[in-house]
DNA sequence: TTGCCTACTTAGTAGAAGTTCC
DNA sequence: GGAACTTCTACTAAGTAGGCAA
């Protein structure tokens, strides 16, 4: 930050020389990697103590973590794509900008010296325990629980609720928006296709935003006529749609997509007479959609889909490519294949510059220790799992991951009940070799629900799924008991 | 109907932390 | 024992969706 006399002096950054900055902080992390380990354990010890009083409260009476107790630092924004504000300053906070909320018997936080809060409420209806409004978009942030919290548990399991209630009438609305693509009202037949489209492709819905206030990314519903072409063929396919837009976070989206011939036909009307500009579907928005999602089923809104979606190809791929008598890394393997598939569905890229050199180096494993087996197959049952090794498995599965992250659909989108009953029955056939359960998950799959399949255990996320009384209900099997076919939470009721 | 606001949910990235290899 | 590799986690941006008021 420059003062008002800095500002009038320096006039052209470029003619800044910031060499002494560079090498300052050059120095500074060498100084970090160079750290005794003694140093190293106390810098530890004074996190952790610092975790211990900042990083906890009670809620409901649980001592729950809080996932973020430490305010945002001021920087430089940096935004994602090509975002109008990269680069403003973020302003550095003060207990004067800051809410607190906690109950009124608590003990208030007391602020640092010389400080006092904005203000402190007692709302127990939110869950957010302080708030701040940041400067660059205006946007309210929140000091929340971590993702380990009771609650969030409990709205996980009821979010593939809902989606499991889709399932038992998805073929009634299909069926349904097939039926108003022929609707003489432009806006239902929008709408109608536009939940083809989110329903078929898994995309994302998307609110309108504000223009110039972020970067220029769309969602279904917000689709421009300049990002979709139309060709009656292509590669001797019919009825082709071509999409090509920037997405959430400004992942491009492309693809090629053979429609239905009445969904090319609604398309090439609902481009007729408009500007690469305009909206696409200019009669719709997600307010629109959803409220007549939720008519045709309680709960249901747009993001449902992709949910559903998900967790169906989890289960789908999973029945396609285990078999019972696979050995572990075979299993893993067709596991995190099966993941892939939902990640590719789902659209969650990963760039970075360190993951091709480690694509490079995998690949080039990968070939030495491919000889005599069939494991580059991509989602393909292996032949002779016998033959693969650990070691192959994961190189392998390195290799397929090319650019394909699988975090965010474990964290978000499978129902984490399909991985338990996968790999259940191997808790039964591995017997004395991988000694436990626990060791079990651990290695294969970092998956939250199933770091340890005891329920009086668990302290992840979908931990509610098993250890809260109304899971006990007839829709949430307990683990250790389910016979159900391994991966199959998807069946009729 | 529209715009705005609040309160979550979903998302990618950097780098810390942990593990394996040589 | 340290370098190289790999995984995990903190961080925070960017979505979704509901509610409310003009």
């Amino acid at each position: 930050m420059m003062t008002p006399e800095e500002k009038s002096t320096i006039t052209d950054l470029k003619k800044c020389n910031f060499k002494e900055m560079y090498e300052y902080f050059k120095a500074k992390s060498e100084e970090r990697k160079n750290m005794s380990k003694e140093e190293k354990k106390k810098i530890k010890a004074q996190n952790e103590a610092i975790q211990k009083e900042y990083g906890v409260c009670m809620m409901d009476g649980h001592k729950e973590k809080i996932g973020n107790f430490k305010i945002e630092p001021p920087g430089l924004f940096r935004g994602r794509g090509d975002h109008p504000k990269q680069g403003m300053l973020k302003m550095r906070i003060n207990p004067e900008d800051v809410i607190i909320n906690c109950s009124s018997d608590s003990k208030i936080p007391e602020p640092p010296a010389g400080h006092r809060w904005k203000k402190v409420l007692h709302n127990n209806k939110v869950t957010w325990l302080a708030s701040w409004t940041e400067n660059i978009q205006g946007h309210t942030k929140y000091v929340i629980l971590n993702a380990t919290f009771k609650l969030k548990g409990e709205k996980d399991l009821q979010k593939y609720e809902i989606a499991r209630k889709l399932h038992r009438t998805v073929d009634k609305i299909r069926a349904h928006y097939r039926e108003d693509w022929k609707s003489k009202e432009m806006m239902i037949q929008q709408r109608a296709v536009a939940m083809y489209f989110i329903d078929k492709l898994a995309l994302s819905v998307d609110n309108e935003k504000e223009e110039g206030e972020t970067a220029d990314t769309v969602g279904c519903c917000s689709l421009r006529v300049e990002h979709i072409k139309l060709h009656d063929e292509l590669d001797g396919k019919e009825s082709v749609v071509e999409f090509d837009f920037l997405g959430k976070d400004s992942i491009r989206y492309y693809n090629t997509v053979s429609v239905d011939k009445r969904v090319y036909k609604n398309l090439k009307l609902f481009m007729d007479n408009k500007q690469p500009g305009d909206d696409l579907f200019d009669r719709l928005n997600t307010s629109i959609m959803n409220e007549h999602l939720n008519s045709l089923m309680k709960g249901l809104t747009a993001k449902v889909f992709r949910t559903y979606n998900a967790s169906k190809t989890l289960q789908e791929q999973l029945n396609l490519l285990t078999n019972p008598d696979d050995p572990v890394p075979v299993k893993l393997l067709s596991y995190n294949r099966a993941n892939r598939a939902v990640a590719i569905l789902c659209h969650h890229q990963l760039f970075n510059a360190q993951v091709e050199t480690l694509q490079m180096k995998a690949r080039k494993r990968l070939s030495e220790l491919k000889v005599k087996n069939n494991l580059g197959k991509p989602l393909e049952r292996t032949t002779d799992p016998r033959e693969a090794t650990g070691k192959l498995s994961h190189i392998t599965t390195l290799d397929e991951n090319k650019e394909i992250a699988l975090g965010t659909s474990k964290l978000n989108y499978l129902d984490p009940r399909i991985s338990v009953a996968c790999i259940q029955p191997y808790s039964r056939s591995i017997g004395d070799e991988c000694a436990s359960w626990k060791h079990i998950s651990i290695t294969l799959i970092q998956h939250p629900a199933i770091i340890t399949p005891d329920p009086l255990e668990m302290s992840v996320p979908h931990a509610a799924y098993f250890n809260h009384p109304s899971s006990a209900s007839s829709h949430t099997p307990d683990p250790l008991e389910m016979s159900v076919l391994h991966g199959s939470i998807f069946q009729s009721p």
